[in-house]
DNA sequence: CGTGCTTTTGAAAATCATCAAGTATAGTGG
DNA sequence: CCACTATACTTGATGATTTTCAAAAGCACG
């Protein structure tokens, strides 16, 4: 797709990591793909990554591009999407701090990823961390554990996609996002699990949703107008009533 | 979701593998999950799995199952698929000879599977097949390269159902299926790949591609009349513009 | 405190779904 | 082998959800 991955990727701080200090102290360590490397043996792992910070929009997987890394996320959140000649988009996934990147490609990447707000990846060589593979079944056995519960959600995200109503799919991403909030052990918990706090625009969402900004935005004024949800501000969503809020996410009614 | 998984499996013929016979000879290996597994190891892999015939059909995976089992086709069609509770299906994938299921589960199945076709399966049961993995490492391997390109090909149809109109539904639909019978070694070639036969029913593609029935038939006769395809039968299509069809699949004109 | 972008709201248009027949096709039994 | 029935597919008319086009209101940033 780009001639040049290059142009896409400019990031402001690029940080080799140096053996055993980086890894071990990195809080995401606890819930990504890291974890199956022992600690006496990180320095492998750190000898094939390097530790970037992503501004704010932008870019650092274009789709098509020959697909030589695998990320993972410490910090902030990307849009993963694939895109149409003139323009359309999907957005297939919104990335959050552990998030393992790069499984979806063959030679190439089958998507894109940009910057919701600044973030730091881990970014490994592909040949280097194939390498550790063999080294460490766990590695492996944890990609494929990802690559699995990655499946899952994709077939969900299909039949929301296929098969749900506005309503419908507005529900069932908020209390996706509700979820996330409260299982995540690093965000804050916030009162009863209630409150979201969406960091990207109606346009993404309606992008995942595979809907209109228009009709996200009367949608959710219309879950607001049934009391089902409260519009703090904009980026912020108050779940009401989670409870028939799942209901309408399931299509029972 | 089902109370008995032993109410859907009702195989009219249940052959256990007996070591190093069987899965030699299977014409599937070169294709499947057990060229991983090297000849003289056959008994291992033989060891867990069972060879079903299921008749048309039939269901053989019920989504919210405990996941006990892990399967490769071996001859036959199913279909693939997510339900709602008022009866609102997504099917999310067809899975030819070759194909190894079970992966999009947890410690319950996110989907279902039933026969299009009478089928014939090799099922495995997943400790089983877990424990080898542990042995094999390139089984692990394998199926990790499955797992990605079944994400690829999951991430392709986000695209198809969140953004692209009816027509380039179908017009993506029947080159994959082109596609497919040109790719498999063991199907016939037609004249220039371009004779696709359906397996599955009008309600089945419009189930896949997020569609009803009525518009699958319009929008098919649409391309008849567009001079873009063929159709000799309903379940025959002959490709008679791939080029300009794969334009339209992709949002180009 | 503008200026620009995001979000919301409104009106009109369109695609696709629903409802309803009608026509093939396939499988069954006489 | 042929009628008969059931199912699948096609076609038509209508309708609804969602999109498109358009503009106002709300926020954020300089």
């Amino acid at each position: 797709m780009s001639q040049s991955s290059m142009a896409v990727v400019r990031p402001s701080v690029v940080v080799p990591l140096r053996p055993t200090t980086v890894c071990a102290k990195c809080e995401q360590r606890t819930i990504s793909v890291c974890n199956s490397i022992p600690d006496e043996d990180l320095h492998r792992l750190a000898a094939v990554a390097v530790n970037m910070a992503i501004p704010a929009g932008q870019g650092f997987i274009e789709e098509g591009d020959s697909a030589g890394f695998f990320y993972n996320i410490t910090g902030g959140t990307a849009r993963l999407f694939k895109s149409m000649p003139d323009g359309r988009r999907q957005i297939t996934g919104f990335a959050a701090p552990g998030t393992f990147l790069g499984l979806a490609a063959q030679a190439h990447y089958g998507f894109a990823a940009e910057a919701l707000e600044p973030m730091r990846v881990c970014r490994f060589s592909r040949a280097g961390l194939e390498a550790l593979m063999e080294d460490f079944a766990a590695l492996e056995h944890r990609l494929l554990e990802i690559a699995c519960s990655e499946l899952v959600l994709a077939q969900d995200h299909m039949l929301l996609l296929g098969r749900k109503t506005a309503r419908e799919r507005l529900a069932s991403f908020l209390l996706a996002r509700g979820a996330m909030s409260s299982d995540c052990p690093l965000a804050p918990r916030f009162n009863q699990h209630r409150l979201v706090t969406l960091p990207m625009s109606r346009a993404d969402i309606a992008d995942y949703l595979g809907l209109t900004i228009e009709t996200v935005s009367r949608t959710l004024t219309k879950l607001k107008t049934d009391r089902l949800i409260a519009l703090p501000d904009a980026h912020s969503i108050d779940l009401l009533d989670p409870t028939r809020l799942k209901m309408i996410a399931d299509g029972e009614f």
